[in-house]
Order: structure tokens, then sequence, then C-alpha cells
RNA sequence: GGUCCCUUAGCUCAAUUGGCAGAGCAAUUGACUCUUAAUCAAUAGGUUGUAGGUUCGAUUCCUACAGGGAUCACCA
């Protein structure tokens, strides 16, 4: 049985609650009928005068959390907070019921209340309900953290993420920001009929990414199944299925660790087209980055990490075997030979494994010498095919794929391709990515023959493309940890304390 | 997983060379009918993350462990 943490607070608390009991109260009613939230509030009254609210007699019914209490004698001051804006109330001896003003005496800072009265201004103009009836709602057993300063340590943000939604604001916004991005989200790709699907998390065969899964038991089956690590495979499927244009909001699980810009699992957009190429989502993406430009940028800047970020589109666009050997000196030729490459590695880039295939070579080269520099939004395009199994095979250069990823702020945002719909090229792709796994390469993929099987049936040709939701986010609020964006980002468990 | 840093009252933070563990907010009691980081007076609140060690004496020095942060590795 678990009992209430009982420190000096919480046993004054109770024992107002109980006092609250005795006078009649009840502890923890049903509901409250409430007229208007607070930013209604504050957004009908703004512009009227404190003489025009005393004629007008404007009564309304709130609630909210208390975060201040000013007590003088027979009256006092409450800040109200409903988790989207504050308002101030006014409570006087001579104007609330007796028991009202009883159940006043006995609030603490966190208890939640209902307020009725009419709006007015003080002094100060500031919008105020002077109380005529007031609500016990529930007692709060612990006290809210310091007004000033808030909420501070990390850890306790993120573990009892409520207690850093009540007091700091700017975690609500945060939060209410990114609610909005997806929201717009939404909208861009209903408003171009695309169908938003949901395809299974728990995949026989992880693929469509390169990355460690999760894996999971189905007890009734009897087999071992891998969290989704990208949805790509099963969207494919529904395009062969003849679904035009489709999209995926939703989760992905990779099995790697937990960093700045790391969530084992994080929100990814996937979508995908019929009949276009690699071309029209570069413009899709820049049309999609400019609907959330609008919305959340002054002036198209993006303020991060002490920079300020250009992010009106068109974007600039460079190929990737280019943009390495400019970078890091690199000769074309070189770099498109093994060994010359690896010679180059062992030569300029210390303290690193050789890695075990030539595509992480070539990942390894744009890591360490391109990605951190990609600060102004910049397509990267042309992925050479070793890193690129499900990318269909460029127009021009036969060892390139038509794929491009979107890099600002030195940070990978996007990731799409004209989709390989060639199932004799895509067996053969699978092919040299279980070879690259004898290697030591434990991120490749293994052959999807099911998948396999859909592109036999004929996929019309096809672009697709995924973002990471969290990291738009990040870049859209400023912050420059992943956590900031994530209601429960995953942490260590804290050893339960002995019951 | 490696390296470095952090952990003191409910919260935000102090504590000199190793020498009585303190402040603000929150809380309690009292005063106060336009306050807004309300004000004034008084009071209470601590096994200094955990377990060891060195020492006459440890918040302070050492070791291990736990959690967090930064960074590297892996990745989006």
């Amino acid at each position: 049985m678990r009992h209430i943490m009982l420190d000096d607070q919480s046993t004054i608390r109770l024992e107002k609650l109980k006092k609250l009991e005795e006078l009649g109260i009840a502890a923890y009613p049903y509901d409250f009928p409430k007229t208007h939230e607070f930013k209604e509030i504050a957004d009908k009254y703004k512009d009227i005068s404190k003489e025009e609210l005393e004629q007008k007699e404007e009564v309304v019914k709130a609630a909210g959390r208390i975060l201040a209490i000013r007590k003088m004698g027979k009256s006092g001051f409450m800040h109200l907070y409903d988790g989207e804006a504050k308002l101030q109330v006014y409570v006087r001896k001579d104007i609330v019921p007796d028991t009202d003003f009883e159940v006043y005496k006995l609030l603490d800072i966190g208890d939640i209340i209902g307020v009725e009265g009419k709006l007015f201004r003080t002094q100060s103009n500031e919008l105020t309900v002077l109380v005529s009836q007031l609500t016990f709602l529930v007692k709060s057993l612990h006290p809210l953290p310091e007004k000033w300063h808030g909420l501070q340590d990390k850890e306790l943000r993120f573990r009892q993420r409520y207690l850093d939604l009540i007091v700091n604001e700017d975690t609500r916004k945060i939060f209410n920001l990114r609610s909005k991005m997806i929201q717009l989200i939404r909208m861009f790709f209903y408003e171009r009929n695309y169908l938003e699907v949901e395809t299974p998390m728990m995949h026989p065969i992880a693929g469509g990414a390169a990355a460690r899964p999760f894996i999971t038991r189905h007890n009734a089956l009897g087999i071992d199944l891998y969290l989704r690590i990208a949805p790509e495979l099963y969207l494919k499927r529904l395009l062969v299925g003849g679904m035009e244009k489709v999209f995926e909001v939703n989760r992905n699980f990779r099995n790697e660790g937990i960093s700045q810009k790391h969530n084992p699992e994080f929100t990814m957009l996937e979508f995908y087209e019929l009949y276009k190429d690699f071309n029209h989502y570069i413009k899709l993406t820049e049309d999609l980055l400019d609907v959330l430009n609008k919305n959340f940028l002054t002036d198209c800047i993006l303020e991060y990490d002490g920079k300020q970020i250009n992010a009106k589109p068109p974007y600039k666009r460079v190929k990737f075997m280019d943009i390495i050997c400019e970078k890091s000196g690199i000769s074309l030729d070189e770099l498109w030979d093994e060994e010359k490459l690896k010679a180059f590695i062992t030569k300029n880039i210390h303290g690193e494994e050789m890695p075990p295939t030539y595509g992480k070579m070539l990942e390894l080269m744009f890591d360490h010498y391109v990605e951190q520099t990609l600060q102004e939004p910049t397509f990267v395009m042309y992925y050479p095919k070793a890193i690129s199994p499900l990318s269909k095979r460029s127009r021009i250069d036969e060892r390139e794929t038509e794929r491009f990823e979107l890099f600002i702020a030195g940070m990978e945002i996007a990731n799409g391709f004209s989709e390989l719909n060639d199932p004799i090229d895509q067996r053969s792709r699978f092919e040299a990515q279980v070879k690259d796994r004898e290697k030591g390469d434990d991120e490749a993929q293994g052959v999807d023959e099911d998948f396999l099987s859909a592109l036999e049936q004929g996929m019309a040709p096809a672009a697709g493309e995924g973002m990471g939701i969290d990291r738009l986010a990040m870049l859209y609020s400023g912050t420059n940890s992943i956590k900031e964006v994530i209601l429960f980002p995953h942490l260590r468990p804290r050893v339960a304390a002995v019951e």
C-alpha cells in the first residue's frame, strides 16, 4: 500500500483539507461550469477602460490553479493560472459569503479554485475579478516550486513535467508551438489531398532505415517482433495498393544512445506521392517550411544556438560528393575509390576506427567535414548508391541516387528521394546490405521478401520523404536539447524508494 | 559505454584554508480592505545524494555507487 509522503507542509495542507470538510465543503467536487478561459477574458476586455468596465457589470465564471496569494487581513489578491494565461482575482470579506471567506483563508498556493464575479480594473489597471462566489475545487498537498526562479533542476523538470508546466511558462509555450506545428503540417497535407494513415509499429523485420531496433515479444504467436525504426516499407506497400498520396506522423524507435539530439523514441513525419520525383519533393519541402516560417518566425529568421539563420526558401543545393570534396580537400577521384579514400581517412581523420564498409567511410567523411558547416538551410543531393538502398538510381550518374537530405543549423531535418520501384534492383540493394552486415555494419538491413513481392506487383514512380518532427520543433522553439521538446523524454529510471 | 562537472531546507542558492550549516521564496503565528517578487513582526524547517575511508573534527579531502548535465562514440 502506498502512502502520501508526508513532510511538514503536506501535513499542514491535509489538516486544512479536513477543516474545509468540517465547513461542509466538498473536498473533491465533480465539476465547475465556467464561462470563460482566462485568455478569452484577457482578449475580450483588453481595450475596455476602467470606467467602461464599472458601467458594464461584466460577470465571468472561471477556474485555475493558485500561483500567488497576497493576503491583507479582510481582503486579498490571488493570481490564478489555467494553463494558458493568468488572471488576478480579488476576494473581500464584505462581498463574498462568510463560508467562502473561511475557505479563502484555508487556501494554499497550488490549490485549484473556481470564481464568479464581475470584472474591474485595479489602480494599477490590471484586469481583475471581484469575487462574489468562491468554489473550492482541489487541494494541492505539495507546495509548488519557487515563484520567482521557477523550477530549474532539469531532472525534476523532466521527471515531474507537470510541475514544469505549472510553473514555467516557456515550457508551456514550447509544447503549444509543437502542437500547432503538427497541426499546420497535417493541414498542409490535407489541403493537398493526402490521406493520413497508420502503419504497424511492430515489424517482423526492422527495415526502412539504418538503425538498431528494439526487440519485443509476441507471446501468442511465439515470435520476436521489432519496434519499427521507420514506416517506409509499409507506406510504399500502400503506394502499390494505389493510395496515391499518403502521410503518417508517428513514433519511430531506435536502439541507440540518448543525446542532446536523440531520444530512443522520436516522432517522424513521412509522406509519399505517386507520379512524382525527388525534384518535386525538394520544392514541396520548401513550401512546407515556408508555411511554418510564416507562423513561427519574424522576417524568416531562425534564432538558434546564438546564431541567426535565414530560413527563407529557396535553399542552397549541393551535391553530396562535391560538398565533401569542397570541405575536406579530397579529390573526386580519390573519393570514388575505396582504397584511396581509406588512405585519406587514415592520414587525415584521427581517433576514429576505420569504418567496415565503403558507404560508412563516405558517411564518416560527410559527418566529419560537412555536417556542422551546413548552418543555412541546404539540400544535399545525389547520395551514392552504397548508402541509399531504397532510392532510385540517378538519371545522370548511375553510381548515385536521386536522394536528398535537408540540413539546417548543422542538423539533419529531412531525407527524401525518388523511390526505387525496380524490384530486381531493390533485391540486389538488399543483398548488398546483407554483405555490409557481414562486413560488420550492424545497422544494415536484411532482405524483406514481403516488400519485394509488393514491388513486383508494380509500384508507379513515386517520391517519398521523412522529416524529424522533434528537430523541427527544436529549430522553431530555439531549444538546443531534444528533451525540451518531448514531454516525457527518456531518463534512467529512479530506483523506487522503499515502500 | 569513455572523460569531465554537478547533487546542501519544499524551491532558488550561499558557507573563507578541513573548524558552531545560512539567506530569499514557500510554510506557521500575529497585524493589515487596491496588492502584484505585497509589506511589517516573530517562529519552525537539515542524517549536506548513498555507503565507506582519512582526520581531534568532513558540506569541504579520498574511494565506490546512484542520478543528472556537458562532451565523445553510435544515430535522425
